[in-house]
DNA sequence: ATGGCTGGACAATCCAGA
């Protein structure tokens, strides 16, 4: 099974490039973040016409973030994360699918630091691990995957020294992220490449791709019994290289099958 | 170090992204 989590930065202005990607590297489960689209703009018809059900939570201009499933419908187990009635931001977005509950999320980017924005990522991160401490106790399978808009370590940035006063690379937003880790989430894709430069992201600015100038800031964490399954992860780098592309590559996972299996 | 690029909402520039 494999499950990508992708920001296409515009669902609608790149739908031919997020078609394309589908096509050819067929993932089961997609996550979308950066829909940039209300509700009743999102392209279902395409996607439904692609081989893909789908859930989503839009909103004008900004945000926004689906849920794709390869000849099935996700079932939805929840829209926004609880912990704030007044945020009004599309930035989660849930569902079962398979046995395993599959979190969708953009976490806020934060900048400038310091001001009210960052403030809003750290509140906004906070809330997730609470959540996240909530989805351990299921004792199910759970995949947290998205945008989360934080470099882990040194080694997820091209330049570290440039970017010590960026919302992305604070040490408060690193200290969250590894406090959401010590809960006994695995991150996939450190798990099976703990030396390598491997990004998904690259500015629109200066030629970052061509320089490999990049980010890792997408990220899967996996609850103990989804870390047990897991076989491969990457990135479709070569995505962002296309025409009219996301500056944003399609990350993945690829889970052996389910615990009948596993048990074995 | 900064400014560079891109899309969306608008109908000229401004905002947001990372």
């Amino acid at each position: 099974m494999k499950i990508a989590t992708y920001n296409v930065n515009g669902v609608n202005g790149r739908l031919d490039v997020l078609l394309r990607w589908l096509e050819e590297a067929s993932p089961d489960v997609v996550c979308l973040q950066e829909l940039k689209a209300p509700d009743p703009k999102f392209p279902v018809k395409a996607i439904e016409a692609a081989g893909y059900g789908a859930i989503w939570h839009g909103q004008k201009s900004w945000n926004g973030v689906a849920i794709l499933a390869r000849d099935r419908e996700p079932t939805l187990t929840r829209k926004g994360l609880p912990g704030d009635p007044d945020d009004t931001h599309s930035r989660y977005i849930e569902a079962a699918i398979d046995g395993m509950v599959i979190g969708c999320l953009y976490l806020p980017n934060g900048n400038p630091y310091p001001g009210p924005k960052f403030e809003y990522k750290l509140a906004w991160f906070d809330r997730l691990t609470a959540y996240a401490a909530e989805l351990l106790e299921l004792d199910v399978p759970v995949i947290l995957a998205g945008d989360y808009n934080v470099m882990p370590t040194e080694l997820d940035v091209y330049k570290p020294e440039r970017w010590v006063n960026d919302a992305l690379f604070r040490i408060e937003v690193k200290d969250a992220y590894h406090r959401l880790l010590e809960q006994g989430w695995t991150d996939a894709l450190r798990q099976l490449h703990p030396g390598d430069r491997v990004y998904t992201f690259w500015d629109y600015f200066r030629n970052a791709f061509a320089r490999d100038a990049g980010l890792r800031i997408d990220h899967f964490l996996l609850s103990p019994h989804v870390t047990k399954r897991l076989s491969a992860a990457g990135v479709d780098r070569h995505v962002r290289g296309w025409e009219h592309t996301s500056d944003h590559a399609p990350a993945w996972i690829e889970l052996s099958d389910g615990p009948a299996e596993e048990d074995q």
